[in-house]
DNA sequence: CGGTTTTGACCCGCGC
DNA sequence: GCGCGGGTCAAAACCG
């Protein structure tokens, strides 16, 4: 499946507590190709003692339907995936962009489904997956396909609104 | 009412 | 050629 698989770090926005705190940063950006850049402060997140927070690199992804009938095929863009193993209870891992979910499919030897998201900002065609481990419930792993072409969205949703949309997770 | 989520259908590549 | 698995579309439902 992917190329290349390295413990490098660990999602930014989530911790190894019950709940994934939304933690924005503008240093997360995509933009800087492989610069993943983490807040030193996100360091609580990679208490996981184990190599379970890492990414992976895949360089010779498929470009999805750029095939499609009525379209010209285009030459495959080469498009970096960038896959986080993270630990968090719950799935949705807020980063700073707004993604609009486009699709779900159930995948084959795990009992989760992974979730499709795009970007919704205009011309960036970003795209994400979601994806619970089903050996391991609290092992999320976000995939990101694609190079963002607008600055990280601003926080502009407060706290609340991230929890809502969050569902808050609380522990038995 | 507009944006987002849900969900079944559809498409495509790959292995047999 | 066929079936399977993965990825996307798009209409309907949902929600603030």
């Amino acid at each position: 499946m992917e190329d290349y698989c390295f413990p490098v770090g660990v999602h930014p926005f989530s911790s190894s507590s019950s709940m994934a705190v939304p933690q924005f940063s503008s240093s997360f950006n995509l933009n800087e190709g492989l610069g993943l850049i983490f807040q030193p402060k996100m360091e609580e997140a990679v208490q996981v003692g184990d190599d379970r927070n890492r990414i992976i690199l895949d360089g010779k992804h498929k470009e999805g339907d750029q095939n499609r009938i009525g379209k010209k095929p285009k030459p495959k863009p080469k498009r970096h995936k960038y896959a986080f193993h993270t630990r968090s209870r719950v799935d949705i891992l807020d980063d700073g962009y707004r993604w609009r979910k486009y699709g779900q499919k159930a995948v084959k030897n795990n009992v989760f489904p992974r979730s499709y998201y795009r970007c919704t900002h205009s011309g960036c065609d970003v795209k994400k997956q979601v994806q619970r481990l089903s050996k391991d419930d609290e092992i999320v792993v976000t995939t990101y396909e694609g190079i963002h072409t607008h600055p990280v969205e601003k926080c502009t949703d407060n706290f609340e609104h991230i929890l809502k949309k969050m569902h808050i997770y609380v522990p038995p």
